[in-house]
DNA sequence: CCGCACATGTAAGACGTTACATGATTGT
DNA sequence: ACAATCATGTAACGTCTTACATGTGCGG
C-alpha cells in the first residue's frame, strides 16, 4: 500500500477517471491540461505508470496496435486519489531564473539584461495571447468551470507579469 | 570544469560578491533576499559549498567560534558567476498543488475545496502583507533598485493571486 | 552552568531531466 | 517501400527533501 502518492502520480489517476488512457494518451493530456502549473516529463509518466500497476491503483489492459496499452484505474486507485485529496496541499513553488538574474543584476551588463528582460517578456506575451485564444475558443464539449478557474489563473499571472516588465525602471531595465 | 553551474550554486557565488559569509549565513541570506522565487534548503547551499570549493570557486577561511567556516569568493569563482549569467536564462517552473486540485475539483467534495481555498487565501494575504511591509520598511543601507524590482513582482503577483480567488466562481469556490 | 540557538555535516531516498534504444504502423 | 510519427521503455545522472548526528558557545 502506497501512503506516499505523489502530485504527478495522482494527477494521473484524476486523468483515469475520465476512462482508460495509454501511457501517450497521458503524457499528452496531462501536458495540456496542466503543464502549465505542473510540469511534468514522459519518463515520469512510464515510471508512475508502472509503479502505480504494480501497487494496483492501475491495471494495464490488452496491449493494442503499435504496443498501446491502456490503463484503466481501479477501485484502489480511486480511493487512494481520494486519500490523495485530503492530504495536505503544499503551497506552490515559484522557481525563477529570470528573477535571480534581476537581483543580481548589479552584475549583469547592461545590455545582456536588457537582452534576458525583452526575450522572457516576449514568451509571456506569447502566452498571454495563447491563454487569451483558449478564452475565446474553447475546447469541444461540456464546459468545464474548473479548467476555465485554471485558465483565468494563467490569465492573471501572464498580465500581471507583462505589467511587471512595463513598470520595470530604467535602471534594471538596461536599455533607455 | 566549466558550464555546469547551477542556478542555485550560482547564487550562493552571487551573494559572495558582497563578502567572505559561512554556509549558515549563505542559507539565512539566500532564503531572505531569493527564498520567494528561488527556493533552496541548508542541506544543498553545504553541498554545494563543499563542491565549488573543490572547484576552486570559493575558499575557506579560518574555522572561527562554533565551527564557522568563512567562504571566499575567488577569481575563478567570479568568472564562473559571470559566465553563468551568460548562459540560457530558463523559463520560470510554476508548480501548484492548488491549481491541481482546482483542475481536479469536480472529484473534490464542495466543502474540502472550499477549505483548501479558504487556506490558501489566507496564506497569499500574509505574504501580500509581508511585501507590504518590507515596501515602507525597506532595510538599512543603500536602496537597491534590483532588490525593489524582484519585490516589485512578489507584490505584483500576490495581488493578482488574491484577485483570482476573488474572482473564482461560485461552483468553484465551494461554498455557497 | 545549563539550555537554546548556532553551525556543520552526512545519508538515503524521492523526484526530475536528458538522452538514447527499439520497434510498429500509418500514410503516401 | 519508405519516412514520419506513434509508443514504450531504460539508463544515467542531477537535484531536492527529509531526517538525523554531532558538537559549540552565548545568554540568562
Amino acid at each position: 500500500m502506497t501512503r506516499t502518492l505523489n502530485a504527478t502520480a495522482a494527477s494521473l489517476l484524476g486523468f483515469l477517471h475520465e476512462g482508460p488512457l495509454t501511457g501517450w494518451d497521458l503524457v499528452a493530456t496531462a501536458q495540456q491540461r496542466i503543464g502549465d502549473f505542473w510540469s511534468l516529463t514522459q519518463s515520469q509518466v512510464y515510471r508512475e505508470l508502472t509503479a502505480m500497476a504494480e501497487a494496483g491503483l492501475i491495471e494495464a489492459g490488452e496491449t493494442g496496435p503499435r504496443a498501446r496499452r491502456p490503463y484503466t484505474l481501479t477501485e484502489a486507485g480511486r480511493v487512494a486519489f481520494a486519500e490523495w485529496l485530503e492530504g495536505d496541499v503544499t503551497e506552490e513553488l515559484i522557481r525563477s531564473p529570470l528573477l535571480l538574474v534581476v537581483m543580481f543584476g548589479r552584475h549583469v551588463p547592461a545590455d545582456r539584461l536588457a537582452e534576458v528582460i525583452a526575450t522572457h517578456r516576449h514568451l509571456h506575451e506569447q502566452r498571454l495571447a495563447l491563454y487569451e485564444k483558449q478564452l475565446t475558443e474553447p475546447p469541444a464539449g461540456e464546459p468545464d468551470p474548473y479548467a476555465a478557474a485554471t485558465l483565468d489563473f494563467g490569465l492573471r499571472y501572464e498580465r500581471a507579469v507583462l505589467d511587471w516588465f512595463d513598470a520595470l525602471p530604467e535602471v534594471v531595465r538596461g536599455a533607455s
